[in-house]
DNA sequence: CTTACATGTGCACAACGTACACATATCAGT
DNA sequence: ACTGATATGTGTACGTTGTGCACATGTAAG
């Protein structure tokens, strides 16, 4: 028998209290540590001090506890727009929604550069457009990085900065161009740029969907 | 002793013959059935009628087997482009440039469509910007998929399509966008769009690309 | 107080990556 | 042609992973 001892303080109660939320947790810190293949169920549970068997009373399998922490990342990169976003100061409502706009890139590539194993662990599940909007994924305003880049593009429109022409489907095609800069610089070959140039490509890149949109 | 019986024809000889190439041709259909993760060193193996220790006389890990097959992969995405640029029937040269152009983009998202496996797999190992222009990488022109788009967009260039103050870095812009699409489509929110939606959405981010460079 | 349920344990199994000693095929130099 | 040296494949073994199942133990309901 193991007894557990080795464990931080060997839980008080057979129980573990909130196993589920542990192992999440646990997940997290894994995907943080080596992105998506580092989340191991094993080895999640032994962060949680509790046998590998006991992660199957509340995930069907691994995949299921990675869609949780999944889940959990996406929120983080919502926070991470969030922050972004709340560093703005204009009193010029049209100026303030373009910014806004501009944020939602730079706060999601900012994650992706400080946090590369969350970030993609955020997205390596596959996920739908329901799921895109579920509220595990949300920050603090309870929206997910998705509807923040909805949110966005719609104040575009009404500040008149976005035809409603155009307007359609735009959040797929500002999507890709900062996602797939990302990917480039996370594990793409745009991994080695110094600091610098990769900020000026971010910028670049804002810009190009601004003007292309 | 495990005879190898079982195996298709049974080696002629005791050795393989070319049992690199055949790990990395396992190794490519695999990657077609189920993406990087399924690019299984042992099955690899057990495919090539050889035991899992072979592969490690051609290969220091199964990671280096993995970037041999992703590298075959980049190849095929060469390909697609190349099979794309084919189809252009233009006497006008600069017409000829913005079509060279924008295959690179259809090419692209066309082989990500088709064999999402594969397409994960051409850009599941970290690759650097050396070992972006490896001709191991190579279509038929000996150009892989990076160089097809640098010497694309050299052309918008020289047919004044391009400006040379926009030509630094567009490159990685461009190829932001479409990787981006890519990545929604394949395991990303948009994977479940009919395909029709899908090609208008393929269009609209080649055109957003054209004009936001 | 007992009975049901939820949750964690122990053990087992197959698959995987990988290491190491061994066997055999091929080639170089005499 | 004989003899090493070298390249390449075999056999076996070990640790790790995901997962299933019988069992035990807390917690709550009657």
């Amino acid at each position: 028998m193991t007894t557990g001892l080795g464990d931080s303080p060997a839980r008080a109660s057979y129980r573990h209290g909130d196993l589920r939320r542990a192992l999440i947790e646990a997940g997290v810190d894994l995907a943080g540590e080596g992105g998506p293949s580092a989340v191991v169920l094993r080895e999640a549970t032994r962060r949680a001090g509790v046998t590998p068997s006991a992660a199957y009373r509340h995930f069907a399998d691994r995949q299921a506890l990675l869609d949780a922490v999944c889940s959990s990342c996406q929120a983080l990169v919502a926070r991470a727009i969030e922050a972004d976003q709340a560093r703005i100061h204009t009193t010029d409502a049209t100026d303030a929604a373009r910014l806004r706009f501009r944020a939602v890139g730079t706060g999601y590539l900012r994650f992706a550069l400080e946090e590369p194993g969350r970030f993609q662990t955020a997205f390596s599940a596959s996920s739908d457009l329901e799921s895109a909007t579920s509220s595990a994924r949300a920050g603090e305003r309870g929206l997910t990085p998705f509807q923040l880049l909805t949110v966005a593009l719609d104040d575009l429109v009404t500040e008149g900065l976005l035809s409603t022409e155009h307007r359609p489907a735009a959040e797929f095609l500002a999507w890709s161009a900062v996602h797939g800069l990302a990917e480039l610089f996370i594990d793409g070959p745009l991994r080695a740029l110094p600091d610098p140039v990769k900020q000026t490509l971010i910028t670049r890149v804002i810009d190009m969907v601004e003007q292309g949109l």
